[in-house]
RNA sequence: GUGCCCAUAGCUCAACCGGAUAGAGCACCAGCCUUCUAAGCUGGGGGUUACAGGUUCGAUUCCUGUUGGGCACACCA
C-alpha cells in the first residue's frame, strides 16, 4: 500500500476533489481538516458540509452525504461517518497509522523536517541587548523564544540567520563609559558626585579593574586590550563595550544560544547607510521640514502622528537608523524577517514599517514580522524582584542558569505564549522536584533509553518489526501523536509560536508514561517485543527531535 | 487622556485562524512498586471562559462597550 505521511493534506485533497464535483461554484472555499478532541469522532474531521449549507441552501447532512459519495477512494481511510450537525468524521486504517513507526525510525533526526520554507532566506533578530550590563531575565525570555523559533523555522525548511543587533555609540554607551571612568578613579556610586543616570552595578567595578589591569577581552565579534589610562575615553568606551559583550556571549553560550551575525548601529552611520536612507526618504516625497526639524509623514502609513527624523540639533532620532538597518536586511535578500523583542518596544513597529513603506521600493506592508514577548516578573522568597539596571539590582540570566539549570530555564521561558506575562518563580523552578515539567519529558526519554539498553539488541533490526501488532489503545494514541508531530512544527512555524512544541512534547511524554505503566516491553514473544520496542524507540526519537528544537537535552539516564 | 497586549479551575497555563461534553500540571482526596527508572500511573472533586450586549446553524475564539492588570506614549535609545 502507498505510504501517506501527511494525512491532513491528503484528506484535504480528497475533499477538494469532492467539492469540485458537488459544488463547483464554491470551489474556492477553504477546506479545514481538524483533529477531533474525542476519539469517537474519528481521527480527522471536516466541517465543509456546514460551511456549504448557506450558499447551497441545503441541509448540512444532505451535503455531507453528497460529499462522501464524491470522495475519491483512499486506502488509508477505514470509514467515513456523518455526525452531529453535519461533521464528516474520518477514521484511518490501522495499517496507515502503524506505518508511522517505520517512517520515524527511518528518518531519525530528520523526522519532522518539512518543506514549508523551501530553503528561502529568513532572518530572526533577537536578544539585541545593548552592552551596558549583564543579560537579565527578560533577555532570557527573548533568547529562549527566539532561539527555539529559529530551530523550528529551520526544521520547517527555512534558511535561517540568527542576528544580534546592538548600539555601541549612543547616549547610554556614553553613560557606561563615564561610569567605568569614575570607577577607575576610585569613585563609587555612593559618592555624592556620582551622576544621576550612572550605572551603579558592581560589574562596573569589574570592568574598571580589568581595564586598569590592561586585560585582553575577546567577544564573539570583537577583541580589545585595556589601556589602563583613566583619561582615554575612547579606549574606555571600547573596552567596556567589548568586556560586556563578552560577558553576554558567555551567558548566551551557557544558555545554548549562538548567533550567526552581529550588527552594530555605529556601522550604519560610518558606512553612510543612515544618510542614504534619509536621502531616499526625502526623495520619495514623504518628508517635510517644520520647526527646524525634518519630519517623516508616518501618518500616511497608519501612525497616529508624524515623527521627527532629524532633530533641531542635527542628530537623528532612533528610528532612522532602525529603518536604515531594515533596508539593509531587505537588501541582504531575506524574504522574511522576524524581530523578537520585549513588548516595551512595540511602538517601533509602526515607525519602522512606515519608514520602509515610505522608501517606496516594493517592501511588503507587513514586513518585517514581530514577535513581542510580555514582561517577566521574577519571584524570589515569595516576593517580586524589581529589575533596575541603574540600581544594579536584578536577576540575571546567569543567576537563573546557575540556580535552575539551562534545560529548565529554557523550557520555562519558551513554554508559554509570548503574549502573556510570565511569572518566573525561582524557588519553584529551583526545587529539583517533579514540579518541573521539563523533567517529565526528559524522564520519558530516559526510561525508553533504559529499556532499549536492557534489551541490548540491534536497533536497526526494529525496522523489520511487525507493526501490525501495535493495536492497543495506548499504542494507537502514541502512533497518532507521532503522526501529528510534523503538523506541530508547521503550526509553530506559521504562527511563530514555539510554545506549541513544548505542549506537544508534554502530551507525547504523557502518552508514553501511560503506556509504560500499562504494559511491559521486554516480553517473551519475540514479535510482540520487537513491535513494542520499535514503537517506543520511535517515540524516543520524536522526543529527542522536539527537545533539540527547544534547546533542551534528551538524557539517556536520570 | 491616546494606542498596543492580556483576563479561562484555588495557583501556573493550553485549547489546532468559529466547531461536537473547554483540557493539562501543581494543590486536595482515594488507590498502584519482589517486574524495563514511583522524577511515574489510575480514579475523584473543582468552570456562567472578568462583566454586558451583538454577529450565526454554533463564540473562550470575531465586533462594541464596561471593569481590572501590563507596556508604550519626548526633537530619549
Amino acid at each position: 500500500m502507498s505510504v501517506v505521511l501527511n494525512f491532513k493534506s491528503h484528506i484535504s485533497e480528497l475533499f477538494a476533489q469532492a467539492l469540485r464535483e458537488v459544488a463547483p461554484d464554491a470551489a474556492q472555499i477553504d477546506i479545514l481538516i481538524e483533529r477531533p478532541k474525542q476519539v469517537s469522532h474519528g481521527d480527522y474531521a471536516c466541517n465543509l458540509a456546514m460551511q456549504l449549507a448557506r450558499p447551497l441552501r441545503k441541509s448540512p447532512r444532505d451535503i455531507a452525504q453528497a460529499l462522501i459519495a464524491a470522495l475519491p477512494a483512499s486506502d488509508v481511510i477505514e470509514k467515513v461517518e456523518i455526525a452531529g450537525a453535519g461533521f464528516i468524521n474520518l477514521f484511518l486504517t490501522k495499517a496507515a497509522k502503524q506505518a508511522i513507526v517505520h517512517a520515524v525510525l527511518h528518518a531519525g533526526a530528520c523526522y519532522g523536517h518539512i518543506h514549508l520554507g523551501a530553503g528561502r532566506k529568513l532572518q530572526v533578530e533577537f536578544v539585541s541587548a545593548n552592552p551596558t550590563g549583564p543579560l537579565h531575565v527578560g533577555h532570557g525570555r527573548g533568547a529562549a523564544v527566539g532561539d527555539c523559533l529559529c530551530n523550528v523555522l529551520h526544521a520547517a525548511g527555512w534558511n535561517v540567520t540568527r542576528e544580534f543587533y546592538y548600539n555601541d555609540a549612543g547616549a547610554q554607551i556614553e553613560n557606561l563609559m563615564r561610569s567605568v571612568q569614575l570607577r577607575c578613579k576610585g569613585i563609587t556610586p555612593d559618592d555624592p558626585s556620582w551622576p544621576e543616570g550612572g550605572y551603579r552595578g558592581d560589574y562596573i567595578a569589574d570592568v574598571a579593574r580589568a581595564y586598569m589591569a590592561r586585560e585582553t577581552v575577546e567577544a564573539d565579534d570583537q577583541r580589545t586590550t585595556g589601556k589602563g589610562e583613566v583619561d582615554d575615553e575612547v579606549a574606555i568606551r571600547h573596552f567596556a563595550v567589548a568586556y560586556l559583550r563578552r560577558e553576554q556571549d558567555l551567558d548566551l553560550r551557557a544558555f545554548n544560544v549562538e548567533f550567526d551575525v552581529f550588527s552594530l548601529e555605529s556601522a550604519l552611520y560610518s558606512e553612510g547607510k543612515v544618510e542614504e536612507t534619509v536621502g531616499r526618504l526625502i526623495a520619495s516625497g514623504h518628508t517635510y521640514e517644520q520647526d527646524d526639524a525634518l519630519w517623516l509623514r508616518t501618518t500616511d502609513f497608519g501612525d497616529d502622528k508624524d515623527r521627527v527624523m532629524r532633530k533641531t540639533d542635527g542628530g537623528y532620532t532612533y528610528f532612522v537608523p532602525d529603518v536604515a538597518y531594515h533596508l539593509e536586511k531587505w537588501r541582504r535578500g531575506f524574504v522574511r524577517v522576524i524581530n523578537e523583542q520585549g513588548a516595551d518596544h512595540h511602538s517601533t513597529i509602526t515607525r519602522v514599517r512606515a519608514g520602509l513603506q515610505a522608501l517606496d521600493i516594493g517592501i511588503p506592508k507587513g514586513w518585517p514580522d514581530y514577535v513581542l514577548h510580555q514582561m517577566v516578573t521574577v519571584l524570589k522568597n515569595g516576593e517580586e524582584v524589581k529589575i533596575s539596571k541603574r540600581a544594579g539590582s536584578y536577576v540575571t540570566l546567569r543567576d537563573l542558569i546557575d540556580e535552575v539549570g539551562c534545560d529548565a530555564t529554557r523550557y520555562f521561558l519558551a513554554a508559554r505564549h509570548p503574549d502573556s506575562q510570565l511569572v518566573f518563580d525561582i524557588d519553584l523552578a529551583k526545587s529539583k522536584t517533579n514540579d518541573n515539567p521539563v523533567y517529565y519529558i526528559q524522564y520519558a526519554h530516559a526510561r525508553i533509553s533504559t529499556v532499549l539498553e536492557t534489551w541490548g539488541g540491534e536497533r536497526l533490526s526494529l525496522l523489520q518489526a511487525d507493526f501490525g501488532l501495535l493495536d492497543s489503545e495506548y499504542e494507537t494514541a502514541l502512533l497518532q501523536l507521532m503522526i501529528d508531530y510534523p503538523q506541530v512544527i508547521e503550526s509553530a512555524a506559521q504562527d511563530l509560536a514555539p510554545h506549541l512544541l513544548a505542549f506537544y512534547l508534554k502530551d507525547l511524554a504523557a502518552a508514553f508514561h501511560s503506556y509504560y505503566n500499562a504494559s511491559r516491553f521486554l516480553v517473551d514473544d519475540e514479535a510482540v517485543k520487537c513491535a513494542r520496542l520499535a514503537l517506543i524507540a520511535a517515540a524516543a526519537q520524536v522526543m529527542s527531535n522536539g527537545l533539540a528544537l527547544l534547546g533542551v537535552s534528551a538524557p539517556e539516564k536520570m
